[in-house]
RNA sequence: CGGGGUGUAGCGCAGCUUGGUAGCGCGUUUCGUUCGGGACGAAAAGGUCGCAGGUUCAAAUCCUGUCACCCCGACCA
């Protein structure tokens, strides 16, 4: 997608004009090729419109390709980048960006720029460095904990290197706005962001220092023309735009909201079988969310009812030690993980106020050993703040982590259990007949054979009427509740269940990298810290406030994750470095110096920005250079094929070593026919 | 934060068990021969062996401490 409708910041005289060249003995002479500096004309400055394409010298820029890589390099993305001479490591989770990186960096921030303008919102630049004290407000010194960067400057205060800006947004916004006819406002920047991980791996993906693009709008109302929807909405759409045009192959997928708070948020996930995230998909319905978001569609229940079934043995202790995983106890105990359960326990993080009130809390959510626990599932059943429970709190509390069984909440006051679905059986219907589970003995290295709900629970599992099958369900065992024991649905979704969406549909997994994530933040960081506005009718407002990220450098990465065979990168024509490299096989050779530039300044002119390898070297070594770069399309100028008045053309993606010969005469409308195409 | 591992030339590694002049491959420089998918020959440059202590006549090697980096897990806009 170049060409002269692309108008680009590039500035084209940025090439070529260093005059100290010429008199540099190991370099070619070179003339200016690019008559493109604005030029006074009169009283008039005449500037072109039109873009012209980048020219630049392999021999002239830093693009130091290896044979090997660092042996820590072990992701594609960061193997190939390093031996492509794009990044090299500073420190760890920390890099250079070469010149090659540093343009593909820029194209993505520039087509980030275009539809974020064309969406209707304003670039700015904030600090990095941030006084700590605006963190305190919003809580979020204690919420990134470790993953903040805390540095201390000679007067002993702490200032924060910036993970992220809400509250520093939030805070220029109460100096400047304070009337809803102000808003809304979409203010957002490219920017260096700092956050300590706790273990940066996997090279440009996660990092401890990134480039990103974080956008924040402000509103007065949530519906409506100006209201919140409305710029998340064009948000998505100029997200979709975005990596439409890096020509990323994308998926959109709903997901949490995470620790930043929010009502509603959207992920933009590069699909690679690399990624981290699992995605599950109804292909059918085109509904898509991440592992922790997804719901599950209506299931029946068993057919003879919940906890119901047959004993199929006497309870049976096995002695289990050093299996720390599931899968162990499973291989051990001869059964599969479907037939275990999984009980885990969770605490109330209650306030000073409830604590008081109603004592100490728990949730213990059981599962099937294959599936997982959704604490966001959990956390809306219970309707209570919960978190894993501290291992040494959890066993004061009776409980043998690791070896908890569903008997250990029995009697238990202050503690609500909750049975997936799935594990509040006692009858497999697919088999048509009773089952039993694997248990956790409720002492440390013993579990439990034969378990039965009805018969081995201590207690009625009936009991637990209304099961809530949806979220909401109010209050079990705790707050004054009068169940400790509710059925519903905790667990992630997985490959194969129902799609929500579609009757019929079953859910199928993919592999995604996170690139993108627009929140609907509402009122969370306005509200801590006072932003507000006065309405209509004179009333004051908290503003309404939305939050749009896109990894910039990650998405190069991704990028290479999802592009690349073994010699390199494979670049899309909208984001590559450069889109043409003449490479020249007799540099020296003064009719080749001739008609590389000008096929150069031919291809410049027509937009196409161009690499040409001027390096004297072996055509072996060059060759797996420009393949190293992922360059789109490869021109070769090399003397057989000159003599006869041709070059060749090859294509990055293509597999063959050589290309076509193409006449010296055709070349550029075919690079220029083929970029666009 | 838990478990495991590695620090020796720009990169990849050997040497350490059993202490005795620091090596190999790639890359780099020079010369020659080559020249369409990481050439060949000859010569050369390049390392206070992560750092700090200790043991010893002598430490890359043994001991103690420390720092850095990586992998798995936990964590994770």
């Amino acid at each position: 997608m170049i060409g002269a409708a692309d108008a680009s910041r590039y500035s084209p005289d940025a090439t070529m004009t260093n005059d100290a060249e010429s008199s540099h003995p190991q370099r070619q002479p070179q003339s200016l090729f690019l008559p493109s500096r604005p030029m006074a004309t009169g009283s008039q400055i005449v500037i072109s419109n039109v873009r012209r394409g980048a020219v630049a010298r392999w021999s002239s820029s830093l693009i130091p390709t290896t044979r090997e890589a660092p042996k820590d390099a072990e992701v594609p993305s960061h193997v190939l980048l390093h031996r492509g001479g794009f990044i090299r490591p500073v420190g760890a989770g920390i890099y250079d960006y070469l010149p090659l990186a540093l343009r593909v960096i820029n194209k993505v921030a520039d087509i980030v720029r275009e539809e974020m303008n064309a969406a209707g919102a304003s670039e700015l630049l904030m600090p990095a460095l941030e006084p700590f004290e605006l963190f305190k407000d919003t809580k979020r010194d204690e919420a990134y904990g470790d993953n903040l960067f805390r540095v201390k400057d000679r007067k002993g205060r702490m200032n924060a290197l910036a993970p992220t800006h809400e509250e520093v947004i939030t805070d220029l916004m109460i100096g400047c706005v304070n009337s809803y006819k102000q808003l809304p406002l979409n203010l957002y920047q490219v920017q260096t962001k700092f956050r300590d991980e706790a273990r940066p791996r996997a090279g440009l993906l996660r990092c401890r220092e990134f480039i990103m693009k974080d956008a924040y709008s402000f509103h007065a109302t949530l519906e409506g023309p100006g209201g919140l929807n409305d710029t998340y909405d064009a948000m998505y759409r100029a997200y979709t735009n975005i990596f439409t045009r890096c020509q990323l192959d994308f998926s959109a997928v709903e997901a949490e909201s995470g620790p930043i708070g929010g009502s509603a948020s959207h992920e933009f996930m590069v699909n690679c079988a690399s990624g981290e995230d699992t995605i599950l998909k109804c292909l059918k319905s085109g509904y898509a969310a991440n592992v922790e978001k997804c719901d599950v569609g209506p299931r029946p229940g068993p057919s003879k009812g919940y906890f119901a079934g047959e004993a199929t043995g006497t309870l049976e202790e096995h002695h289990t030690p050093n299996l720390p995983g599931i899968d162990d106890v499973a291989k051990f105990m001869k059964v599969k993980p479907e037939n275990m359960l999984k009980t885990i326990v969770f605490k109330v993080q209650s306030s000073a106020e409830d604590l008081a009130k109603y004592g100490e809390e728990w949730v213990v959510a059981v599962v099937r050993g294959d599936h997982d626990v959704n604490e966001g599932k959990v956390r809306d059943v219970s309707g209570c703040k919960i978190a894993l429970a501290d291992v040494k709190e959890a066993e004061a509390k009776g409980f043998a982590i690791g070896f908890v069984s569903p008997r250990a909440c029995v009697g238990q006051k202050g503690v609500l259990m909750i049975v997936d679905r799935d594990a509040a059986v006692g009858f497999d219907d697919a088999k048509a007949k009773s089952m039993f589970w694997v248990t956790g003995g409720d002492k440390k290295d013993y579990h439990v054979k034969h378990f039965n709900w009805q018969r081995d629970l201590g207690k009625d599992p009936l009991d637990a009427q209304g099961f809530a099958t949806d979220k909401g369900f109010p209050v079990g065992g705790l707050r004054g509740g009068d169940k400790d024991m509710v059925v519903a649905d905790i667990r992630n979704a997985m490959v194969g269940d129902p799609s929500p969406k579609l009757a019929g549909e079953k859910l199928t997994a993919s592999r995604g990298i996170e690139v993108g994530h627009i929140f609907k933040l509402g009122t969370k960081y306005s509200e801590a810290m006072g932003l507000q506005i006065l309405d209509e009718k004179q009333q004051k407002q908290t503003v309404i406030m939305g939050c749009y990220g896109i990894g910039v450098s990650r998405t190069m990465a991704a990028c290479v994750e999802m592009s690349h065979d073994e010699n390199g990168p494979v670049w899309p024509n909208a984001i590559a470095p450069y889109h043409v490299i003449l490479c020249m096989l007799q540099p020296a050779d003064a009719a080749q110096q001739q008609l590389c530039k000008q096929l150069a300044s031919e291809l410049s002119a027509a937009g196409v920005d161009v690499l040409i390898d001027d390096r004297d070297d072996r055509p072996g070594p060059k060759f797996k250079d420009a393949d190293l770069t992922g360059i789109p399309i490869r021109v070769t100028l090399a003397d057989k094929a000159l003599a006869a008045g041709g070059v060749e053309f090859k294509l990055r993606r293509d597999k063959t070593g050589k290309g076509d010969i193409v006449a010296v005469a055709d070349v550029v409308a075919k690079c220029v026919a083929t970029l666009n195409s």
